[in-house]
DNA sequence: TCTCGATTTAAACAAATGATTAAATCAATA
DNA sequence: TATTGATTTAATCATTTGTTTAAATCGAGA
Protein backbone atom coordinates (compact mmCIF):
# COMPACT_ATOMS: atom_id res chain seq x y z
CA UNK A 1 0.00 0.00 0.00
CA UNK A 2 2.87 2.38 1.15
CA UNK A 3 4.15 1.35 -2.85
CA UNK A 4 0.81 2.22 -4.37
CA UNK A 5 0.03 5.25 -2.76
CA UNK A 6 3.86 6.39 -3.25
CA UNK A 7 3.74 6.11 -6.98
CA UNK A 8 0.07 7.15 -7.32
CA UNK A 9 1.15 10.67 -5.70
CA UNK A 10 4.18 11.00 -7.98
CA UNK A 11 2.04 10.38 -11.11
CA UNK A 12 -0.45 13.05 -9.85
CA UNK A 13 2.55 15.60 -8.54
CA UNK A 14 4.46 15.13 -11.94
CA UNK A 15 0.70 16.09 -13.68
CA UNK A 16 0.27 18.66 -11.51
CA UNK A 17 3.39 20.07 -12.12
CA UNK A 18 3.48 19.49 -15.71
CA UNK A 19 -0.20 21.46 -15.84
CA UNK A 20 1.55 24.28 -13.80
CA UNK A 21 4.40 24.84 -16.11
CA UNK A 22 1.30 24.66 -18.81
CA UNK A 23 -1.31 26.69 -17.36
CA UNK A 24 1.10 29.29 -16.16
CA UNK A 25 2.76 30.27 -19.64
CA UNK A 26 -0.69 30.13 -21.41
CA UNK A 27 -3.20 31.09 -19.07
CA UNK A 28 -6.39 29.02 -18.10
CA UNK A 29 -7.94 29.75 -21.27
CA UNK A 30 -5.03 29.31 -23.52
CA UNK A 31 -4.33 25.53 -22.10
CA UNK A 32 -5.92 22.37 -23.81
CA UNK A 33 -5.96 18.93 -21.25
CA UNK A 34 -4.54 17.45 -24.50
CA UNK A 35 -1.55 19.77 -24.14
CA UNK A 36 -1.40 18.70 -20.86
CA UNK A 37 -1.36 15.29 -20.74
CA UNK A 38 0.45 15.07 -24.16
CA UNK A 39 3.35 16.93 -22.15
CA UNK A 40 3.14 14.36 -19.06
CA UNK A 41 3.18 11.62 -21.19
CA UNK A 42 -0.14 10.23 -20.07
CA UNK A 43 -3.98 11.53 -21.53
CA UNK A 44 -6.90 13.04 -21.12
CA UNK A 45 -8.70 10.47 -19.37
CA UNK A 46 -6.21 10.17 -16.58
CA UNK A 47 -6.24 13.94 -15.84
CA UNK A 48 -9.82 13.59 -15.21
CA UNK A 49 -9.12 10.26 -13.11
CA UNK A 50 -6.87 12.12 -10.65
CA UNK A 51 -8.37 16.07 -10.93
CA UNK A 52 -12.13 15.25 -12.30
CA UNK A 53 -11.58 18.51 -14.22
CA UNK A 54 -9.73 21.06 -15.76
CA UNK A 55 -10.72 23.72 -13.80
CA UNK A 56 -10.18 21.84 -10.68
CA UNK A 57 -6.17 21.10 -11.62
CA UNK A 58 -6.42 24.86 -12.26
CA UNK A 59 -7.59 25.90 -9.06
CA UNK A 60 -5.10 23.69 -7.67
CA UNK A 61 -2.36 25.19 -9.88
CA UNK A 62 -3.35 28.17 -9.27
CA UNK A 63 -3.44 28.46 -5.24
CA UNK A 64 -0.02 26.86 -4.50
CA UNK A 65 1.08 29.45 -7.30
CA UNK A 66 -0.94 32.10 -4.76
CA UNK A 67 1.09 30.57 -1.80
CA UNK A 68 4.49 30.97 -3.63
CA UNK A 69 3.52 34.38 -4.47
CA UNK A 70 2.05 35.32 -1.34
CA UNK A 71 5.37 33.80 0.75
CA UNK A 72 7.53 36.23 1.27
CA UNK A 73 5.47 39.04 2.26
CA UNK A 74 3.76 36.67 4.67
CA UNK A 75 7.50 35.72 5.97
CA UNK A 76 7.84 39.20 6.26
CA UNK A 77 4.92 40.52 8.30
CA UNK A 78 5.89 38.82 11.50
CA UNK A 79 9.45 38.76 12.30
CA UNK A 80 11.57 40.47 14.49
CA UNK A 81 13.39 42.95 12.44
CA UNK A 82 13.25 46.49 11.40
CA UNK A 83 11.39 48.31 9.27
CA UNK A 84 14.49 48.67 6.99
CA UNK A 85 15.60 44.64 7.08
CA UNK A 86 12.21 43.98 6.52
CA UNK A 87 11.86 45.66 3.29
CA UNK A 88 15.14 44.76 2.31
CA UNK A 89 14.60 41.33 3.11
CA UNK A 90 11.32 41.34 1.09
CA UNK A 91 12.98 42.75 -2.56
CA UNK A 92 15.91 39.78 -2.01
CA UNK A 93 13.67 36.98 -1.22
CA UNK A 94 11.28 38.18 -4.30
CA UNK A 95 13.91 38.75 -6.63
CA UNK A 96 14.64 35.08 -5.97
CA UNK A 97 12.23 33.44 -6.12
CA UNK A 98 10.46 35.78 -9.42
CA UNK A 99 13.85 35.35 -11.08
CA UNK A 100 13.10 31.66 -10.43
CA UNK A 101 9.59 32.17 -11.39
CA UNK A 102 9.40 34.84 -13.75
CA UNK A 103 5.73 34.20 -15.15
CA UNK A 104 4.06 33.82 -12.03
CA UNK A 105 2.95 37.43 -11.23
CA UNK A 106 1.68 38.14 -14.85
CA UNK A 107 0.09 34.65 -14.59
CA UNK A 108 -2.01 35.93 -11.02
CA UNK A 109 -2.70 39.32 -12.20
CA UNK A 110 -4.14 37.86 -15.22
CA UNK A 111 -5.97 34.89 -14.26
CA UNK A 112 -7.57 37.06 -11.15
CA UNK A 113 -9.12 39.17 -13.89
CA UNK A 114 -10.64 37.21 -16.72
CA UNK A 115 -11.33 34.61 -13.86
CA UNK A 116 -15.61 34.84 -14.31
CA UNK A 117 -16.14 31.86 -11.47
CA UNK A 118 -15.21 33.87 -8.71
CA UNK A 119 -13.38 30.84 -6.89
CA UNK A 120 -9.91 33.20 -6.09
CA UNK A 121 -12.52 36.27 -4.40
CA UNK A 122 -13.53 33.29 -1.88
CA UNK A 123 -10.01 32.88 -1.58
CA UNK A 124 -9.94 35.74 1.53
CA UNK A 125 -6.46 36.95 0.78
CA UNK A 126 -6.70 39.71 2.81
CA UNK A 127 -6.84 37.80 6.25
CA UNK A 128 -4.99 39.58 9.36
CA UNK A 129 -3.02 40.94 6.80
CA UNK A 130 -3.36 44.49 7.77
CA UNK A 131 -3.27 43.81 11.47
CA UNK A 132 -0.02 42.28 11.27
CA UNK A 133 3.12 43.17 13.64
CA UNK A 134 4.32 44.75 10.04
CA UNK A 135 2.10 47.00 9.88
CA UNK A 136 2.21 48.05 13.30
CA UNK A 137 5.65 48.68 13.53
CA UNK A 138 5.33 50.88 10.26
CA UNK A 139 3.17 53.06 11.64
CA UNK A 140 5.15 53.25 14.91
CA UNK A 141 7.95 54.68 12.50
CA UNK A 142 5.79 57.07 10.70
CA UNK A 143 4.56 58.36 13.94
CA UNK A 144 8.17 58.85 14.82
CA UNK A 145 9.10 60.69 11.78
CA UNK A 146 11.28 58.24 10.98
CA UNK A 147 9.68 56.89 7.89
CA UNK A 148 7.63 58.52 5.73
CA UNK A 149 4.22 58.92 6.43
CA UNK A 150 1.30 56.91 3.96
CA UNK A 151 -0.89 54.62 3.72
CA UNK A 152 -0.40 51.10 3.86
CA UNK A 153 -1.49 50.23 1.37
CA UNK A 154 0.35 52.70 -0.73
CA UNK A 155 3.41 51.52 0.80
CA UNK A 156 2.76 48.23 -0.39
CA UNK A 157 2.35 48.69 -3.83
CA UNK A 158 4.79 51.60 -4.09
CA UNK A 159 7.44 48.80 -3.57
CA UNK A 160 5.68 45.79 -5.24
CA UNK A 161 5.60 48.19 -8.28
CA UNK A 162 9.19 48.35 -8.28
CA UNK A 163 9.64 44.34 -7.25
CA UNK A 164 7.61 43.21 -9.47
CA UNK A 165 6.98 45.49 -12.64
CA UNK A 166 10.51 44.93 -14.30
CA UNK A 167 9.10 40.70 -14.08
CA UNK A 168 5.58 40.99 -15.81
CA UNK A 169 7.35 43.21 -18.95
CA UNK A 170 10.12 40.93 -19.23
CA UNK A 171 8.82 39.95 -22.93
CA UNK A 172 8.26 43.55 -23.93
CA UNK A 173 11.17 44.81 -21.98
CA UNK A 174 13.27 42.48 -24.14
CA UNK A 175 11.41 43.13 -27.16
CA UNK A 176 12.29 46.99 -26.70
CA UNK A 177 15.78 46.83 -25.47
CA UNK A 178 16.79 43.66 -28.18
CA UNK A 179 18.10 42.02 -24.98
CA UNK A 180 19.07 38.32 -24.72
CA UNK A 181 18.58 36.32 -21.22
CA UNK A 182 22.05 37.20 -19.83
CA UNK A 183 21.35 40.96 -20.64
CA UNK A 184 18.06 41.10 -18.84
CA UNK A 185 19.65 39.23 -15.83
CA UNK A 186 22.16 41.84 -15.70
CA UNK A 187 19.17 44.60 -16.15
CA UNK A 188 17.41 42.68 -12.75
CA UNK A 189 20.56 42.90 -10.52
CA UNK A 190 21.03 46.52 -12.01
CA UNK A 191 17.50 47.44 -10.82
CA UNK A 192 17.49 45.65 -7.53
CA UNK A 193 20.12 47.55 -6.31
CA UNK A 194 18.96 50.74 -7.92
CA UNK A 195 14.98 50.32 -5.75
CA UNK A 196 16.76 49.71 -2.47
CA UNK A 197 18.58 52.74 -2.81
CA UNK A 198 15.27 54.55 -4.14
CA UNK A 199 13.18 53.08 -1.88
CA UNK A 200 15.30 53.78 1.05
CA UNK A 201 16.18 57.45 0.10
CA UNK A 202 12.37 57.80 0.06
CA UNK A 203 10.84 56.01 2.45
CA UNK A 204 13.56 56.82 5.59
CA UNK A 205 14.35 60.11 4.44
CA UNK A 206 16.11 63.09 6.12
CA UNK A 207 13.30 64.34 8.82
CA UNK A 208 12.17 67.60 8.10
CA UNK A 209 8.85 67.92 6.31
CA UNK A 210 7.33 65.25 8.50
CA UNK B 1 -21.40 55.23 -52.65
CA UNK B 2 -20.27 57.78 -49.70
CA UNK B 3 -23.06 56.44 -47.58
CA UNK B 4 -22.31 53.18 -48.30
CA UNK B 5 -18.97 53.90 -47.17
CA UNK B 6 -19.85 55.30 -44.57
CA UNK B 7 -22.47 52.72 -43.07
CA UNK B 8 -19.24 50.24 -43.47
CA UNK B 9 -16.84 51.82 -41.62
CA UNK B 10 -18.99 52.31 -38.81
CA UNK B 11 -20.43 48.85 -38.86
CA UNK B 12 -17.02 47.73 -38.77
CA UNK B 13 -15.56 49.82 -36.38
CA UNK B 14 -18.50 49.32 -33.89
CA UNK B 15 -17.21 45.48 -34.27
CA UNK B 16 -14.05 46.47 -33.80
CA UNK B 17 -14.41 48.46 -30.54
CA UNK B 18 -16.69 45.45 -29.00
CA UNK B 19 -14.05 42.77 -30.32
CA UNK B 20 -11.52 45.14 -28.27
CA UNK B 21 -13.35 45.57 -25.35
CA UNK B 22 -13.75 42.07 -25.10
CA UNK B 23 -9.97 40.83 -26.15
CA UNK B 24 -8.73 43.05 -23.73
CA UNK B 25 -10.76 41.86 -21.12
CA UNK B 26 -10.75 37.85 -21.54
CA UNK B 27 -7.59 37.76 -23.33
CA UNK B 28 -7.48 36.15 -27.09
CA UNK B 29 -7.47 32.25 -25.99
CA UNK B 30 -10.76 33.44 -23.96
CA UNK B 31 -12.71 35.48 -26.43
CA UNK B 32 -15.42 33.21 -28.67
CA UNK B 33 -15.83 35.01 -32.10
CA UNK B 34 -19.42 34.11 -31.05
CA UNK B 35 -19.45 36.05 -27.71
CA UNK B 36 -17.89 39.40 -29.45
CA UNK B 37 -20.75 39.08 -32.51
CA UNK B 38 -23.47 38.87 -29.68
CA UNK B 39 -22.22 41.63 -28.25
CA UNK B 40 -21.88 43.58 -30.99
CA UNK B 41 -25.95 42.40 -32.02
CA UNK B 42 -24.91 40.61 -35.10
CA UNK B 43 -23.44 37.27 -36.09
CA UNK B 44 -19.97 35.21 -36.76
CA UNK B 45 -20.30 35.44 -40.36
CA UNK B 46 -20.36 39.25 -40.08
CA UNK B 47 -17.37 39.21 -38.40
CA UNK B 48 -15.65 37.32 -40.40
CA UNK B 49 -16.93 39.04 -43.68
CA UNK B 50 -15.00 42.27 -42.29
CA UNK B 51 -11.88 40.68 -41.40
CA UNK B 52 -11.55 36.83 -42.31
CA UNK B 53 -10.50 35.19 -39.00
CA UNK B 54 -10.36 35.57 -35.30
CA UNK B 55 -6.70 36.25 -35.39
CA UNK B 56 -6.55 39.46 -38.09
CA UNK B 57 -9.44 40.63 -36.01
CA UNK B 58 -7.38 40.16 -33.00
CA UNK B 59 -4.03 41.80 -34.93
CA UNK B 60 -5.62 44.78 -35.77
CA UNK B 61 -7.32 45.22 -31.86
CA UNK B 62 -3.97 44.21 -30.72
CA UNK B 63 -2.28 47.05 -32.92
CA UNK B 64 -4.38 49.89 -31.80
CA UNK B 65 -3.45 49.18 -27.88
CA UNK B 66 0.02 49.08 -28.72
CA UNK B 67 -0.63 52.35 -30.38
CA UNK B 68 -2.25 53.95 -27.69
CA UNK B 69 0.28 52.21 -25.05
CA UNK B 70 3.18 53.65 -26.72
CA UNK B 71 1.42 57.09 -27.36
CA UNK B 72 2.65 59.17 -24.57
CA UNK B 73 6.17 57.55 -24.72
CA UNK B 74 6.75 58.03 -28.41
CA UNK B 75 5.01 61.46 -27.47
CA UNK B 76 7.53 62.62 -24.93
CA UNK B 77 10.57 61.84 -27.10
CA UNK B 78 11.05 64.60 -29.41
CA UNK B 79 9.40 67.28 -28.08
CA UNK B 80 11.25 70.32 -26.88
CA UNK B 81 11.24 70.95 -22.90
CA UNK B 82 13.74 69.58 -20.06
CA UNK B 83 14.30 66.36 -19.68
CA UNK B 84 12.13 66.15 -16.24
CA UNK B 85 9.04 68.15 -17.78
CA UNK B 86 9.28 65.35 -19.90
CA UNK B 87 9.17 62.74 -17.32
CA UNK B 88 6.36 64.58 -15.33
CA UNK B 89 4.43 64.98 -18.62
CA UNK B 90 4.84 61.04 -19.44
CA UNK B 91 3.44 59.82 -15.98
CA UNK B 92 0.32 62.67 -16.15
CA UNK B 93 -0.50 61.40 -19.62
CA UNK B 94 0.03 58.01 -18.79
CA UNK B 95 -2.10 57.65 -15.13
CA UNK B 96 -4.82 59.79 -17.72
CA UNK B 97 -4.81 57.00 -20.24
CA UNK B 98 -4.78 54.19 -17.70
CA UNK B 99 -7.18 55.39 -16.21
CA UNK B 100 -9.24 55.35 -18.63
CA UNK B 101 -7.95 51.86 -19.88
CA UNK B 102 -6.85 49.86 -16.49
CA UNK B 103 -6.87 46.95 -18.31
CA UNK B 104 -4.35 47.69 -21.25
CA UNK B 105 -1.30 46.80 -20.03
CA UNK B 106 -1.53 43.63 -18.26
CA UNK B 107 -3.87 42.55 -21.78
CA UNK B 108 -0.50 43.96 -23.86
CA UNK B 109 1.73 41.80 -21.55
CA UNK B 110 -0.11 38.64 -21.68
CA UNK B 111 -0.54 38.16 -24.95
CA UNK B 112 3.04 39.22 -26.23
CA UNK B 113 3.78 36.30 -23.58
CA UNK B 114 1.45 33.81 -24.21
CA UNK B 115 1.27 34.63 -28.39
CA UNK B 116 3.16 31.61 -29.97
CA UNK B 117 2.84 33.03 -33.76
CA UNK B 118 5.28 35.55 -33.32
CA UNK B 119 3.41 38.27 -35.07
CA UNK B 120 4.21 40.79 -32.56
CA UNK B 121 7.75 40.12 -32.72
CA UNK B 122 7.68 41.41 -36.01
CA UNK B 123 6.27 44.73 -35.12
CA UNK B 124 9.72 45.90 -34.72
CA UNK B 125 8.90 48.18 -31.28
CA UNK B 126 12.45 49.64 -31.23
CA UNK B 127 12.91 51.22 -33.97
CA UNK B 128 14.38 54.35 -33.42
CA UNK B 129 13.52 54.74 -29.80
CA UNK B 130 17.10 54.42 -28.01
CA UNK B 131 18.48 57.23 -31.04
CA UNK B 132 15.45 59.71 -29.77
CA UNK B 133 16.14 63.11 -28.54
CA UNK B 134 14.88 61.93 -24.99
CA UNK B 135 18.05 59.85 -24.65
CA UNK B 136 20.50 61.87 -25.86
CA UNK B 137 19.28 64.67 -23.67
CA UNK B 138 19.26 62.43 -21.25
CA UNK B 139 22.63 61.36 -21.13
CA UNK B 140 23.68 65.20 -21.44
CA UNK B 141 22.31 65.62 -18.06
CA UNK B 142 23.88 61.96 -16.03
CA UNK B 143 27.08 63.62 -18.09
CA UNK B 144 26.66 67.02 -16.78
CA UNK B 145 25.87 65.46 -12.95
CA UNK B 146 22.21 66.89 -13.14
CA UNK B 147 21.06 63.69 -13.05
CA UNK B 148 21.77 60.12 -11.94
CA UNK B 149 24.12 57.98 -14.12
CA UNK B 150 22.22 54.65 -15.51
CA UNK B 151 21.66 53.14 -18.25
CA UNK B 152 18.27 54.40 -20.50
CA UNK B 153 16.93 50.76 -20.25
CA UNK B 154 17.40 51.00 -16.64
CA UNK B 155 15.26 54.71 -16.25
CA UNK B 156 12.74 53.34 -18.52
CA UNK B 157 11.98 50.36 -16.30
CA UNK B 158 12.10 52.44 -13.06
CA UNK B 159 9.69 55.20 -14.70
CA UNK B 160 6.66 52.53 -16.02
CA UNK B 161 6.99 50.46 -12.79
CA UNK B 162 6.28 53.11 -10.80
CA UNK B 163 3.19 54.21 -13.19
CA UNK B 164 2.26 50.52 -14.61
CA UNK B 165 1.97 48.29 -12.32
CA UNK B 166 -0.84 49.90 -9.82
CA UNK B 167 -2.89 49.37 -12.98
CA UNK B 168 -1.35 45.87 -13.84
CA UNK B 169 -2.31 44.76 -10.02
CA UNK B 170 -5.53 46.35 -9.76
CA UNK B 171 -7.89 43.38 -9.42
CA UNK B 172 -5.01 42.12 -6.96
CA UNK B 173 -5.24 45.63 -4.82
CA UNK B 174 -8.78 45.62 -4.58
CA UNK B 175 -9.29 42.34 -3.45
CA UNK B 176 -6.44 42.78 -0.61
CA UNK B 177 -7.24 45.99 0.59
CA UNK B 178 -10.97 45.64 0.11
CA UNK B 179 -11.27 48.84 -1.96
CA UNK B 180 -14.55 49.88 -4.22
CA UNK B 181 -13.58 51.97 -7.18
CA UNK B 182 -13.57 55.29 -5.15
CA UNK B 183 -11.14 54.01 -3.38
CA UNK B 184 -8.98 52.39 -6.09
CA UNK B 185 -9.05 56.25 -7.84
CA UNK B 186 -7.99 57.81 -4.34
CA UNK B 187 -5.01 55.50 -4.37
CA UNK B 188 -3.91 56.36 -7.65
CA UNK B 189 -4.43 59.93 -7.19
CA UNK B 190 -2.28 59.38 -4.01
CA UNK B 191 0.16 57.21 -5.76
CA UNK B 192 0.91 59.72 -8.79
CA UNK B 193 1.80 62.22 -6.67
CA UNK B 194 4.35 60.07 -4.15
CA UNK B 195 6.06 58.63 -7.35
CA UNK B 196 6.42 62.15 -8.80
CA UNK B 197 8.24 63.24 -5.24
CA UNK B 198 10.53 60.22 -5.52
CA UNK B 199 11.61 59.54 -8.85
CA UNK B 200 12.38 63.25 -8.99
CA UNK B 201 14.09 63.24 -5.97
CA UNK B 202 16.23 60.08 -6.67
CA UNK B 203 16.72 60.75 -10.65
CA UNK B 204 17.73 64.20 -9.90
CA UNK B 205 19.37 63.87 -6.71
CA UNK B 206 21.70 67.30 -5.32
CA UNK B 207 24.94 66.00 -6.91
CA UNK B 208 27.80 65.09 -4.60
CA UNK B 209 28.05 61.16 -5.34
CA UNK B 210 27.97 61.42 -9.43
C1' DT C 1 -1.94 -18.50 -8.38
C1' DC C 2 -6.05 -15.92 -7.84
C1' DT C 3 -8.59 -11.98 -6.49
C1' DC C 4 -9.60 -7.34 -5.99
C1' DG C 5 -9.01 -2.66 -5.91
C1' DA C 6 -6.18 0.99 -7.88
C1' DT C 7 -4.33 2.79 -11.97
C1' DT C 8 -3.99 3.45 -16.95
C1' DT C 9 -5.54 3.38 -21.66
C1' DA C 10 -8.23 3.72 -26.05
C1' DA C 11 -12.38 5.05 -27.78
C1' DA C 12 -16.40 7.62 -27.99
C1' DC C 13 -19.69 11.52 -26.91
C1' DA C 14 -21.72 16.00 -26.67
C1' DA C 15 -20.96 20.66 -26.73
C1' DA C 16 -18.37 24.54 -28.25
C1' DT C 17 -15.79 26.85 -31.69
C1' DG C 18 -13.84 28.96 -36.02
C1' DA C 19 -15.06 29.08 -40.55
C1' DT C 20 -17.96 28.77 -44.77
C1' DT C 21 -22.03 28.58 -47.80
C1' DA C 22 -25.91 30.19 -49.94
C1' DA C 23 -29.69 32.85 -49.73
C1' DA C 24 -31.90 37.28 -48.29
C1' DT C 25 -31.85 42.19 -47.78
C1' DC C 26 -30.47 46.77 -48.70
C1' DA C 27 -29.28 50.91 -51.20
C1' DA C 28 -27.58 53.39 -55.01
C1' DT C 29 -28.29 54.30 -59.87
C1' DA C 30 -29.31 53.41 -64.68
C1' DT D 1 -38.71 50.13 -61.73
C1' DA D 2 -35.06 46.88 -62.47
C1' DT D 3 -30.31 45.89 -61.84
C1' DT D 4 -26.17 45.41 -59.49
C1' DG D 5 -22.94 45.11 -55.95
C1' DA D 6 -22.44 45.49 -50.99
C1' DT D 7 -24.05 43.94 -46.67
C1' DT D 8 -26.43 40.82 -43.46
C1' DT D 9 -28.42 36.55 -41.94
C1' DA D 10 -29.48 31.59 -40.89
C1' DA D 11 -27.82 27.27 -41.43
C1' DT D 12 -24.22 24.05 -41.82
C1' DC D 13 -19.42 21.99 -41.64
C1' DA D 14 -15.24 20.20 -39.74
C1' DT D 15 -12.38 20.38 -35.88
C1' DT D 16 -11.32 21.00 -31.22
C1' DT D 17 -12.28 20.46 -26.47
C1' DG D 18 -13.84 18.77 -21.89
C1' DT D 19 -15.70 14.73 -20.18
C1' DT D 20 -17.14 9.94 -19.76
C1' DT D 21 -17.24 4.94 -20.55
C1' DA D 22 -15.60 0.52 -20.58
C1' DA D 23 -12.01 -2.33 -20.94
C1' DA D 24 -7.04 -3.43 -19.94
C1' DT D 25 -3.12 -3.53 -16.88
C1' DC D 26 -0.80 -3.54 -12.62
C1' DG D 27 0.44 -4.96 -7.93
C1' DA D 28 -0.29 -6.34 -3.26
C1' DG D 29 -2.30 -9.73 -0.26
C1' DA D 30 -5.14 -14.12 0.44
Amino acid sequence: MSKVAQVTASTEEHIRAVAKRIFVSKGYAGTTIRDIAEAANTNVALLNYYFRSKEKLFVQVFEESLREFFASMLNMLNQELTVREKIENLIDRDFDFLTQNTEIPLFIMHEIRSNESNFIKEMALHNHFWESYFFRQVNEAMVKGEMRKMESIELIVLILSNIQFVFMAKPMIMLIAQMDDAAYLALLQAHKIRIKEMLFSYLFFKQENL
